[in-house]
DNA sequence: AAAGCTATTATTAGCTT
DNA sequence: AAAGCTAATAATAGCTT
């Protein structure tokens, strides 16, 4: 309002427009500070500009949420109410598809719900339950494949340490001149080579071995209990 | 700001600070105005005097609640949150359980997401599908047992039915004197008896009989192509 | 594009009615 | 207390940098 009276109407020139939003953004800001410190008023002030940016004026003595409040209360409208609409609307929503998915959940996994499914739902449902059943056979296969190779590579790490061991051994005994130990490791033929059985519990997270010897004493491999003896293998 | 530049303190004078409370109040309005025209943006602007009353003006190109949503938005943060606490835990809540169950349509029904599943745990899943497939075999037999019962009380009911007609058709010959008739109905010793088979489709929507009557001509029933001949059962 | 200048208009404090 | 007046300050449009 210099240099030439103004109308008020709006600037065509978005950089004009801008360039005055941005002027007088700091000068109703400024109004809006004086008024609050010169009459101990409350003002809450959001502009947004024709490029969607957002600025704020709030008294210090107040907040945002404090002055809405105060709104509604003297306009005496719930502007929560559409808010709160939306939300019951998703609420509801999320509900739905909740049982719908609980439903889904307890056809396919449960079996229940089937009374009104046809024959050829049936046969369907059949198949892609079988179709499923494959794929986690695989898996298993897959885990139990894994798990063998683990173990054969212990197995063998371990034959390799036995072996050293046993070497260490005999040399002791004959560094002492023993020819008949009574107490000594069990072996055959100088490697620990007995007949392997790599077994698994049902539920795949204990291995262990089995280890059938027909050279060990009878009172360990004895037939009245069981004709093998299981060792628990090194983790 | 006239006779002598004033100091942007409060105004300790109660009729002064409510005069001037009120000139400055239009005069914050009319900037807004201006600012909402001149530069197409949208205000929103509340003022709480300090005698409690309320005034605001809004840009005639929004409402008070749009420009809440936006300051709610720009700024992460809910006001409403206070309101309706309870109601964002019951939709986070729910959201929760949603793609819970979503996630556990996935690995169930697809047999995907069995990666991280252990030995024990495939094992586990693999049994509670059993169960399931279990289930709908038993409810696929169910199925079946009715169909043949309707399908059966039909097939008793045609037996009736044809029982009669043959009576009709033997009392008309009668009549007409005819001794040696060329055409008529093809029957066994007075009653339809062939050796019934009731089968079913896979889709078990369509059921069918299959009736395998040695005594019909052989071109019906020769052994080139089938011994048996399909007959479609009425509705 | 952003900041600074200034002529000019707009706002308003203190007063009067 | 409410409205109007006006001197004086404040805001700012259009310009320059």
């Amino acid at each position: 309002m210099t240099r030439g009276k103004i109308q008020i109407k709006p600037i065509e020139n978005p950089t004009n427009r801008q360039v005055t939003y941005s002027k007088r953004r700091n000068g109703l800001f400024k109004k809006a500070r004086e008024l609050t410190v010169l009459c101990d008023a409350k003002v809450s002030l959001i502009m947004i500009s024709s490029t969607k940016r957002l600025h704020e004026y709030i008294s210090p003595n107040t907040t945002t949420k404090e002055m809405i409040d105060e709104y509604q209360k003297t306009m005496d409208v719930d502007i929560w109410s559409s808010h709160y609409e939306a939300m019951e609307e998703e609420l509801r929503k999320l509900k739905e598809v909740n049982s719908q998915l609980r439903l889904e959940i307890n056809r396919r996994r449960l079996g229940e719900g089937l009374e009104e499914l046809s024959m050829r739902e049936l046969c369907g449902l059949e198949q892609e339950i079988r179709d499923g059943l494959e794929v986690i056979r695989e898996r298993k296969i897959k885990v139990l494949s894994s798990e063998i190779d683990k173990t054969n590579k212990k197995r063998r790490n371990g034959e390799v340490i036995n072996r050293r061991l046993i070497q260490q051994f005999e040399s002791i005994n004959i560094e002492a001149g023993e020819d008949d130990p009574h107490f000594g490791l069990v072996y055959n033929g100088g490697i620990i080579d007995p007949d392997y059985v790599i077994g698994y519990s049902n539920g795949g997270t204990r291995e262990f071995g089995l280890c059938c010897d027909r050279s060990l004493p009878s009172n360990v491999c004895s037939g009245d209990v069981s004709d093998i003896t299981t060792y628990p293998l090194l983790d």
